[in-house]
DNA sequence: CACTAAATCTTATCAGTGTAAAGATTATTT
DNA sequence: AAATAATCTTTACACTGATAAGATTTAGTG
């Protein structure tokens, strides 16, 4: 990208996904503003037209890795012909966890920092919700309504499960585990353990 | 304990409380080894007689913490009566996720780092297993058997069901969370939906 | 077109960080 | 008591996030 010419043209993107190619290679620990800024080819303060604080750079690079993942999910959907059956929940989950399988340093570099917002009520404010769950709770709700579950139980569950994927999610990307199964195929059998899913 | 004295006599474990006590007044984030050294009283290198490195120190205070963590699990085994009750997995995932509701910085600081060793198979070298993970396998895996389950489903119902706790730990430490109602007397309802305890 | 204002980038420069080296001080061992 | 080891201080270096002042380019206006 480095060009001779004084402006970059596109420096704000470029940041943006120079710095999650480094995470990818280094991991978010290690990673710098000026290592961001100079393999982007512009000098170490260009940054700084672009986005008020590192902190600010690395929220753009947050929002541009939930959009990949929210496109993962959402294509997990539309894969699925009935959307009332809660395979649909399960073939979500699965894609949830292996989305953090194939991208390891992406889970601990969204949810490390504390930032984001989260409503794990079924009623309230929407619009801050954390995409990925506002997409899971909107598909969960009506499929456990169809099994004639309370409002008190479709909630509890709806934690329940997405804790289990979450947390899925978490074990499976440490660098040190030991599983001597494939994720892949194993995942599905983990998540089934959830009571609702087994009626 | 700023003394006048060249030698301060307990170095090693003051640092690793006062790393502690930063990390819970200010967070993991900021935490320097020279603020870690001042508030100790001693010089910016200091801390380099008792640690190879930050990451060595954090270690140290890591471990520390998971002590303080283990005890708080052993408690909830030697509250139950009947060894053999399912209900004893659900009282140490209560503690489990109540632990890190008590003290929201140490989710983070425990995990965010990814040097925790972690055997997820029945069988296998159990030596240097995340002790609170180790612990609730040994106590998981005889109740199950009682149930009558298949070894193979055993092992998918404690990675569900640690999995779950886990989750539950993670998204109830996120600093924007918004849940309305009291987690202490909710987080039972959620971990009854793992199917093997409602059996 | 010329001129101005705004946007973008560079070059210092600063305080704070982890870490290493060399030396000072105290404790331990012989 | 002398020698050795352990502990701590001082100094120094490279790297970091951030700011300020100035250079260069682009966009907008008459």
């Amino acid at each position: 990208m480095q060009n001779r010419k004084y402006h970059h043209g596109d420096l704000r993107n470029s940041l943006i996904e120079a710095g999650i190619e480094l995470i990818n290679r280094e991991g978010a620990s290690v990673l710098s503003l000026r290592k961001v800024a100079a393999l982007c080819g512009v000098s170490q303060a260009a940054p700084y037209s672009h986005f008020q604080s590192k902190e600010d750079l690395l929220g753009a690079m947050r929002e541009y890795v939930i959009e990949q993942f929210m496109e993962v999910l959402e294509t997990s959907i539309q894969d699925c012909k009935d959307q009332n059956n809660p395979r649909l929940l399960i073939q979500m989950g699965k894609n949830y966890v292996m989305f953090f399988i194939k991208n390891p340093q992406y889970f601990t570099f969204i949810f490390s920092q504390q930032c984001i917002e989260i409503n794990l009520s079924l009623d309230g404010d929407e619009t801050k919700n954390f995409p990925p769950f506002q997409l899971f709770k909107t598909k969960a709700v009506p499929i456990m309504n169809n099994l004639g579950m309370s409002k008190a139980r479709v909630e509890d569950a709806i934690i329940s499960m997405w804790a289990t994927v979450h947390g899925l999610s978490s074990i499976a990307t440490m660098k040190n585990v030991h599983y001597n199964k494939d994720w892949e195929t194993k995942i599905e059998d983990i998540i089934w353990n959830i009571q609702v899913l087994a009626v």
